[in-house]
DNA sequence: AATAGTATTGCAAATGTTTTCATAAATGCA
DNA sequence: TGCATTTATGAAAACATTTGCAATACTATT
């Protein structure tokens, strides 16, 4: 019997080839202990031969998983969530699913477009970045009762499970090194914090530190900028040439940070001892600059393997419980802050 | 009648709900133009009512699309492949599909084990980074007959449909910029070659100008260093250090030409005054970087888009046939290298 | 009014697999 | 040897959907 066309063998041309039924070659994936170790070694042979490749989308009609699991992020071009979701992707294949991975562009109304074709492939769990989502994606989650875990963020009253750091508490932290330091004229660039709840909650916690030292920030020392290296080097070198310059910088992000610390570079404003600049998330490269950004660490890595190991228990198990797990942030200090 | 248990309802549901059979509910989704408007209006409030969601596992299973296009990348955790990645991502998904997203971490048999896995789930395509690839993974693809794009690299003579840059060239290019600046004692840092064949491509492009040029690269100038900061700036330190010092560094990417110029900063060695140094990539942050990296231009998101509309176009046809799109390179002189 | 054509819908078969149940063969035990 | 178990396998139903075909109702034409 010849090989039918290529790339088209199916279950029963497996079983034929061997001289089985369908279902026995069916037992010998999902229940090799079930059949007899000659015929397995038969099947496996008719596999080989044949090149067959097992079908999930039929095995998926039966209720079984479908071995993915839905990941929605806003971009994945910038570092951090390059980082993030690298390690949450390694962590659940390693328990043998496979992403299918989409992005919104930070627009929550496409998020639920996404998350709806998601649950259409029947996803057997959903990843989501953040805890500020639509409440038609929440509800959407909660009725189809698949897991969830938002990644990145942690807040002791999400709605769903969540594994991540306290954004408050890395904006307050940076913002009290740059006090500690006995700053009084600290300015503040971050990027808009609509529909981006990690900005808001550290844009937050610096607020609170400040407002309790009793300092004031005026409005042109808050700026506004994306997370775009060239964007923040614009914005903090426009700051610089006005000549009314703060002491201390508290950045968003270690992009903008970056960014930051090149204005000065290219205008000869020295750092620390000029500006202090202190960023947030410790990326790669913050380290190895020159002089070393001075950052609140935010350990992606972990975060990223733990909430792989939280969606692979939740797809396990039939409980819906929410769980929350704190990664803790720490404050590095290198080069680019002194004390005033 | 009451809703069933909620997130269970299926087209038969629906279906019963609007008061029609189960084919006319199908229709209304992939050939709306053959309902009665009036029906079709009905069914799209049981629907709603119903919170019905189409299940893609079961349509997949009459040789329609399953809508997902299969990605393979060696890992997302660097600059530039989450660039290409989100560009490539964008493309296809303007088309209605969604990425199913894989990494392997530079391993070619686990490459192979998971474009199988792709292949279980009916991808309607397969997008590889670059042509270095197991026999048995280009084997796998023709067997299958699932269109497939090789991302990153171009080369006239490969097996599968490809859109890139030539990396022969890049290398080249940057050679004969520091040649012809004038130096004649120069140093290569670039990562291990074996499965990366874009870096053995850039450094047979640098060897080719290089040796055209009458040039000898002594044993100690020529470093290895993967795609880290750290290790390219440790492994510049270590150079710097030795006092046997070239006059300019040719790089493998420009992730290792920062990690140079850190080195350099970070002891005292001027660029370009002391030492010159030019990348490969043009990254994110190249151009803001003080002083600004000269580097060559690959234009990572022309690169993904278009291998996703190749992509896209090859699934909706039925020819098989092979297209291949050479990107073009381009040298950008910024602030790092000078003539000698 | 008869005919032909068109628009709309339902029935039933088909898709590739898993699983339940039944059957047959082999084994153990008295 | 006969009976009860255990092991190995197959037949058929089930899963959620699509689609070819047939049936019906409606519209236009003569």
């Amino acid at each position: 019997m010849a090989v039918k066309q290529s790339g088209k063998a199916d279950i029963v041309d497996v079983a034929r080839a061997a001289g089985v039924s369908a279902s026995t070659v069916s037992r010998c994936f999902n229940h090799p202990d079930l059949v007899n170790p000659a015929t397995r070694k038969k099947i496996e042979r008719a596999i080989a031969r044949l090149g067959y490749i097992r079908n999930r989308a039929a095995q998926a009609m039966h209720g079984k998983r479908s071995g993915t699991i839905g990941l929605i992020v806003p971009t994945i071009n910038h570092a951090i969530f390059a980082e993030v979701v690298q390690s949450f992707s390694d962590s659940v294949e390693a328990a043998g699913f496979t992403i299918l991975m989409t992005s919104h562009g930070y627009d929550l109304d496409r998020e639920y477009g996404v998350l709806r074709k998601l649950l259409e492939h029947r996803v057997d769990g959903i990843a989501l970045i953040g805890l500020a989502h639509s409440a038609e994606t929440y509800q959407l989650i909660a009725q189809q009762g698949v897991p969830c875990v938002a990644i990145w963020n942690h807040d002791a009253r999400s709605p769903v499970s969540c594994v991540g750091a306290e954004n408050f508490a890395a904006g307050a932290m940076a913002a009290e090194h740059i006090v500690g330091l006995g700053h009084r004229r600290v300015g503040l660039i971050f990027p808009a914090t609509a529909g981006n709840d990690r900005a808001q909650g550290r844009l937050d916690g610096a607020w609170s530190v400040l407002r309790h030292a009793g300092l004031e920030v005026p409005e042109r020392w808050q700026m506004e900028s994306p997370y775009s290296i060239a964007q923040a080097k614009d914005a903090v070198a426009g700051l610089l040439a006005s000549g009314d310059v703060p002491s201390a910088l508290i950045c968003g992000n270690d992009v903008i940070a970056q960014g930051a610390v090149y204005a000065c570079l290219k205008l000869g404003v020295a750092v620390p001892d000029e500006l202090s600049v202190v960023g947030i998330g410790n990326f790669k490269g913050s380290m190895e600059m020159e002089p070393g950004l001075t950052t609140v660490h935010i350990p992606a890595q972990d975060i990223g393997r733990i909430a792989g190991e939280e969606m692979v228990a939740a797809v396990g198990s039939e409980a819906r419980e929410i769980v929350r797990v704190r990664c803790d942030v720490e404050l590095v200090v290198r080069g680019t802050t002194r004390a005033v």
